[in-house]
DNA sequence: CTGTTAGCGCTTTCAA
DNA sequence: TTGAAAGCGCTAACAG
């Protein structure tokens, strides 16, 4: 049982392959024979051979993503994003991790371009230079989502705004000492945005305040564990990097009968299904990872069709959600 | 865009292209031509057009993935287990989602074995009569990984012993009036063995005894709300369904101030990184989701290779936890 | 060992 | 409008 090609569906309907390929294509093909080709590829479930079609044409309907890792909520959030977006326009996507290997990354899309796809995402780990040399060398569109590099293609969530906003909250409730819960920095994977907003905001309007930090990973187990330091360090506020570390720190405080927010308050980045369900309510920046699949794909998209080359850098809005997790100081 | 052929290297060497085909493809060629060749090779950067070579070889290194949803950590963990497995094989990997929807899911395997993938991996919602016409009809091997049927091949976690053992321990602990809290069963996506498995043993073993049976749906917000009805119904003890019913019914309890396992016992398959964060430790049901995709990817990849085409079951092995989430009645 | 010869399934002139 | 024919770059008999 051999696949269908546009030959058999020509010998269906005792016409040429030309014609099926032009009715593949649009080019001419007259009322008659367009109709019978539509009922014999229906009838046959048809579909063009992409090595064939590559082979001669120019595009491959592929599109290749380059990912750190799998197994996270926000990964594959954005991963749904993408592949939406992909079906509606009949792209398929080929997907590649790097395991959090820069080295591995490269070699990701060296190959995803050798296979031949239109374009690819990337969500880096870091931008070097070789991803530069990488990129120019190669002759398809590349967007990057989770960095920023100046003759780079890169589309983000605003962290540097979802930072300033969160701050600016916390000052107007009167918070003047902070604990910033983040990602260690020396993990190239984070975007530090969030925390140079954060510190920015205050740095700027802010007299007589302390905002001290401590580092953790991006496991809940690794948060928890450092709930007692946390207590220990007495802040007014904790502010949490992501909704990991949110989730973790509120079942740890929970726990040790610490209250929210008259003994200490909670600010977060990111939300998840679980931390809803979490009291008091966290007020948390959201960000909308499907969208930022879905852009970029569409920025990348929109790239392939009309092979522009010029570099961009798109910004995605961040929203604020108002929780009872912070104490407002007079 | 490497716009160098086999022709052009076999013109560089005066040989013919065939010899540069068995040079790269591991054929003889004499030792003189080799040498000819590699340099030939390295000077100008040749690498062999994937598309062109996967038309003709009838293989494309390629595997095709059909999966109901993406965003879900535990289909992402059996996509990261395929992935592992296809990244040691130099396989890529092609995803499509059918949104819960059969038909969509029958067009994706469709669509997959046309655009040449060597093998299907299905996360089936169900296993209807149109699925074995249309394996049988493609000549690629197709394994299903969330469904059985005796005429496919099929991959399964192994649900059913997971309830029996499950129920084993409650039966174990004179627990005689549960309350089992699942999925709709109308819900094709679930695999009822989780259920079957628990009221069998009781069943078998028991006398004198009562399960109840309360449904809900994949979102922890749902059996969240449902924690009034949990505690009015008033069992010894309540299993949940998925890790996400656990996780919800857990922090309800908590907040509502009832005390596992004193005034409740709770049971669960699946587990979670904040499920463990919560306290008591439940006891529950542990499932190897990337072993799966890893079987799957090694099964598929076997039949690949060696072209076999009988059908199998395989049933992967359940882990129990004992946490401290179920009285011991005596 | 090597070259010749056929295609793989599709697009694309070019005549008709 | 349509069909015939010529490849795209590569692999795989087959004969030498």
């Amino acid at each position: 049982m051999s696949k269908i090609t546009i030959q058999d569906i020509a010998n269906m309907c005792n016409i040429s392959k030309s014609s099926v390929s032009r009715y593949l294509n649009g080019g001419y093909v007259s009322e008659q024979n367009r109709q019978k080709i539509k009922e014999a590829i229906e009838q046959t479930g048809f579909e063009t051979n992409f090595f064939a079609k590559r082979l001669k044409s120019k595009k491959s309907g592929l599109l290749g993503v380059v990912l750190p890792k799998m197994d996270s909520l926000v990964i594959s959030t954005i991963l749904m994003g993408i592949n939406n977006v992909c079906e509606d326009n009949n792209y398929s996507i080929l997907i590649k991790t790097s395991n959090f290997d820069t080295k591995k990354e490269l070699q990701n899309i060296n190959s995803l371009y050798n296979q031949g796809v239109d374009g690819i995402i990337v969500y880096s780990l870091d931008i070097t230079q070789e991803h530069i040399e990488l990129v120019n060398k190669i002759s398809i569109p590349v967007v990057f989502i989770n960095n920023n590099h100046k003759d780079l293609d890169c589309i983000n969530i605003d962290d540097y705004t979802a930072g300033r906003l969160l701050a600016e909250y916390f000052y107007n409730n009167n918070h003047k000492d902070i604990l910033f819960l983040g990602i260690v920095e020396k993990n190239k994977y984070i975007r530090p945005g969030r925390k140079i907003g954060f510190y920015e905001y205050y740095q700027e309007n802010a007299t007589d305040y302390k905002i001290r930090s401590l580092e953790t990973d991006f496991s809940l187990r690794n948060a928890y564990d450092m709930g007692n330091d946390i207590i220990n360090l007495k802040p007014s506020a904790v502010i949490c990097g992501t909704e990991h570390i949110t989730t973790a720190l509120m079942i740890y405080l929970k726990q040790h009968n610490i209250n929210i927010p008259e003994d200490i308050s909670i600010g977060g980045f990111g939300d998840s299904d679980a931390l809803s369900l979490l009291k008091p309510e966290v007020t948390t920046m959201k960000f909308d990872y499907e969208g930022l699949g879905k852009s970029a794909t569409e920025y990348i998209l929109n790239k392939i069709f009309n092979r522009s080359m010029d570099k961009n850098k798109i910004s995605l809005p961040v929203f604020f959600k108002e929780g009872q997790s912070v104490k407002k100081i007079s």
